[in-house]
DNA sequence: CTAGAACCTGACATTGACGTCAGAGGCAAG
DNA sequence: CTTGCCTCTGACGTCAATGTCAGGTTCTAG
């Protein structure tokens, strides 16, 4: 398929795509006339870097953690292995930071809740 | 307190601090020399702040909201109230997503670590 | 009194994942 | 063949919180 089925069906935009690219997260088969075409795999490989980005990888990181899903065989893997621990790790420090946000939050509703209601 | 001791003691930087205040987020009193000076309530404050910095809030969002932290008394803080309601909804779904992504670096985490068992 | 922190304002720099525009070529349908 | 949509490269714009630098004032310890 072409870069704009691929940006529907994947929900980005085409610039994201090239951008993508750019940063070698994903390939493309060129036809004669330069365009980018790519196979249906695509689609899930585009949606799950777009996961990676929301969980608050980097592109470089996504890169570097990218051999784990292209190729888990055991040698080529290895950083990119440990790399995967490291961002998960991180991930489930920020969502805790996160819960306690939302806990702070909904003391503060509770407060305020309590002072509409009397009034 | 200076500013020098406000930003050690909430953890952020000098220049954050006087952001805050061209943000509207945080007030000081000013010393003839123009020098600005805080009250204990500042650390307590600036932490809250941060906290829903890190919460994905704006500074214009986290300014909306205040009121809910400075008067929780009804007519003021109406809006204030509502918006806090949006944000909070907001950061749950952020949680969520993130605790998809999650998941998915633990499938993949999981799908290596089987390849790397028996090689 | 003096050296060295700490503070002031103002302004430009940074970062990263895009948006957006320009100028040009490609492709399917009528 | 042409109209209109898709694609290409390249480059500059964006946004927001903060870093950083310059040039100058102020406070504090000795």
């Amino acid at each position: 398929m072409r870069i704009g089925e691929l940006a529907e069906r994947a929900g980005v935009s085409v610039r994201s795509l090239r951008y993508y690219e750019e940063q070698g997260l994903l390939q493309s088969e060129r036809s004669a006339s330069g365009q980018r075409h790519y196979p249906e795999e695509a689609v899930d490989r585009v949606v799950f870097v777009q996961r990676l980005y929301a969980g608050g990888l980097s592109s470089r990181t996504i890169l570097e953690v990218l051999p784990c899903v292209d190729n888990p065989s055991a040698d080529s893997a290895d950083a990119a292995f440990d790399r995967m621990l490291v961002e998960r790790a991180r991930l489930d420090d920020h969502i805790k930071d996160l819960l306690r946000t939302r806990d702070a939050l909904d003391e503060l509703i509770e407060l305020n809740r309590g002072f509409r209601a009397t009034v």
